[in-house]
DNA sequence: CATAAACGGATAGTGCGACTATCCAAAGCT
DNA sequence: AGCTTTGGATAGTCGCACTATCCGTTTATG
């Protein structure tokens, strides 16, 4: 298979595969002559996973290159890959300006307590950390204890959530190998996210259509 | 407070808050002169809530707009309201590229059927709904179809959630305002987005050394 | 009260990320 | 043989989110 058809099966430009081959996002087609490349269906897999990472999940392309590039080593230990996973879909999410102090050391000493209390064991330096404190700082300030006072309650669902993706993803039954568990596990990870997030705003129109639009005359404010 | 002053209690450059000004994300400050302006803490907070919006939940200027003249009308319905909060961060989420058609259509029907099972009635062009559809389609083109098998977990774990957060924000102690009850929601439907992805990475991060590092010697991969 | 600093408002410019366009010489098809 | 396509290199575009500069007023300060 040529770039033309390529192009033609994964729905993505010839100029944006060109680039991703320069970005080392895919891998070079297999050489036919000094000129001329060949793909197969590697690469349309690849393909489709850039696009869904950059599309449906919004990691930036510079992100997917590392977590790719964990993918591909054989050496790098899953720990580490789910480390840069990580840092993929969080880079983004930093705040430039400056909730309160007091909000921020309140959410400090919250998320330690939370930490401590559910035996989560994560680095000082975990790329989730600081948002997770700032979220809750701004939350503070803005008046939304009540929200701040569902924290445990998500701990709990996304708990878990986690132990069972890490059930489905060890033990599949067709027996996997590291290879395709490291690529579950980042699928998993940053894919997830997608999937929590549009059933959470599915469950909300849902609902929220129930509540404020639906019955004609009950009590709503 | 004059704009330098704003700009010092916030952390917002000043020449952000004139862009935020100019985009009307901020309304303006009460003319004291013809050319000479105060700010109020309300600005203060608006402030907070739109860094807030942009850098921790990743929505774009434009729809952070969207969000907030919805919350400023005092018309418009809060079922309305939430489906602008609900395009502003499903927006950046859509697939350029074509998974396998055969995916496409098994996800779809997937996805009809929990809708089905689960009750949910949402609008047939609700945002997240191609987002979601086309998230398990590539995820089964990709061979995790183990994946697409927690899919009824998911969707228990958002649905108790979205009854929980609804509690919290229509029976807060304090009595709310519907303006304050609708500021809530959003912001607990964005931001609360923020605070789950965190949590859970940190979950995941908790759970990963322990399955993947910790343990010297127990017959890991 | 004079004068330097800060202000609000308008207009233009910058930097970055993600592509997209153009060229070229060397295949490839017909 | 001749038109098309290819891989690879280089340069250009586009949108977004800011920044920078100017300018004619205030405002503050010595």
């Amino acid at each position: 298979m040529r770039i033309a058809e390529l192009s033609r099966v994964s729905g993505v430009p010839v100029p944006t595969i060109k680039y991703y081959l320069r970005e080392n996002l895919l891998p070079p087609g297999e050489l036919t002559s000094p000129n001329q490349a060949s793909y197969g269906e590697l690469h349309v897999r690849r393909l489709r996973l850039v696009r869904a990472l950059v599309d449906l999940a919004g990691v930036p392309v510079a992100q997917v290159k590392e977590v790719l590039d964990g993918l591909d080593s054989d050496t790098l230990p899953l720990h580490d890959q789910i480390g840069r996973a990580h840092r993929a879909i969080t880079a983004r999410r930093q705040l430039a300006s400056n909730p309160p102090e007091a909000a921020t050391d309140a959410a400090t000493a919250q998320v330690e307590a939370l930490l401590e209390s559910r035996g989560w064991k994560v680095a000082p330096d975990a790329p989730a950390l600081t948002t997770l404190i700032e979220t809750i700082a701004v939350m503070r300030s803005l008046d939304q204890d009540h929200l701040v006072g569902l924290l445990e309650t998500y701990a709990d669902a996304v708990e878990k959530l986690t132990t069972l993706e890490l059930a489905a993803v060890t033990s599949r039954p067709d027996r996997a190998t590291p290879d395709q568990i490291a690529e579950s596990v980042i699928i998993g990870t940053i894919l997830g996210e997608t999937l929590i997030s549009t059933l959470r705003l599915l469950s909300q129109e849902s609902t929220s259509a129930h509540r404020w639009t639906e019955p004609p005359g009950t009590g709503q404010t």
